[in-house]
DNA sequence: TATATAACTAACTGATCAGTTAGTTATAGC
DNA sequence: GCTATAACTAACTGATCAGTTAGTTATATA
């Protein structure tokens, strides 16, 4: 009853996401998301509260959908090194590309606002963690199939891969010279042999 | 000639740089700085013009302190690979410390400022490129005292590490799990000890 | 077709943003 | 001590911030 939305709350929350994620939380004001979204003012607080609280619904739908795109391959239950190299081989092969520079709404986040926002900070550990498990699933996944030795420390090499893709994210989201993320990467895949048996 | 100013510029422009490292550029008003600084507003645009100028100068104070005291060790003609480790290993170490919040300014700019202000982008990418040398140069000099292989591309290599870096800055930034960067770091010495012949 | 309901428009709130300006005060050189 | 100079204080600018509200309109149900 009552008159209906002429929104689709989805696509604006999705919408909402390419904002935060391409401007930053202060650099995204409410009137740009009126200015961009298909929604008025009341309707997109009646729908979503407080400018703080669209943002933390952006960061559960990028974790929701990006994150789980990106991912994919890593987080097959028989990824392998291969699957490594090729995320790490990706995101250096989109430097200075048009999208390059939104880098990653978790990463954005973990500078702009983890340090000032408990909230923020919950979704970027929660984010971190999922990435660090990820890779080092995959490692253990190879090291059961022969294809890694037996002594790497998959957890801990999880975890430096994690912060290394971080980095990636922060140089993408600069515009750093592509021959540099290209040689980073080149240098992870020499690294991933390493662990090789 | 005329009134004499009741403050120190540098004094002013290093706290103004602590401010900024700190909240970010759209996290600090200019009546953050008037409150925090020993300058009033008047004297605040008389000496350095704007809030944008300001935080430029901030950028070139922490390349030209901070960042100069951080790489110190690595910087040295005599620097190698125990050099680089004990970096790797400081910053883990300090992870959810009353300072390493603040993170890296350079990083921090890398994520909010650099990919919509060119000026921005200028700082952090010289400072990626410095640092991204200085490892090199550190292999390079292991590998003429024959600490390291020759056949280990130094040039990728100090990219990569430069690279992973930055994730480390994040990660204090956002208040990562001490135990996260812990396993970081140890896989980091592991990866240089692989570099040695 | 009448009514209850909920989303709509658009103007508005007080606070804060970066930056300016008019008038005052402290100093150095004469 | 007088004067030129430059830094001081403090109120002010118009723009923009996040968020609210009063009145209007479109729909589902009865």
């Amino acid at each position: 009853m009552g008159r209906p939305k002429t929104y689709d709350p989805e696509a604006i929350a999705d919408r909402a996401m390419e904002l935060f994620w391409l401007n930053g939380y202060h650099g995204t004001s409410t009137q740009d998301l009126v200015d961009h979204l298909q929604i008025n003012r009341y309707s997109l607080y009646a729908e979503f509260g407080s400018k703080q609280n669209l943002y933390e619904e952006a960061l559960a739908r990028y974790e929701r959908n990006v994150v789980t795109g990106n991912l994919g391959a890593v987080e097959c239950a028989d990824a392998g090194i291969a699957d490594i190299g090729e995320l790490f081989e990706a995101f250096a092969a989109g430097a200075r590309s048009p999208n390059s520079k939104r880098g990653c709404l978790m990463c954005n986040s973990a500078a702009e606002l983890a340090p000032h926002d408990p909230n923020s900070q919950r979704f970027v550990e929660a984010n971190v963690k999922r990435v660090s498990r990820a890779f080092s699933q995959a490692i253990k996944n190879a090291q059961r199939r022969g294809e890694v030795r037996p002594d790497v420390r998959a957890i801990e090499e999880g975890r430096y891969l994690a912060v290394t893709l971080f980095g990636f994210f922060v140089m993408l989201r600069a515009q750093i010279e592509p021959k540099i993320l290209r040689g980073a990467a080149k240098a992870v895949l020499r690294y991933l042999e390493g662990l090789e048996s």
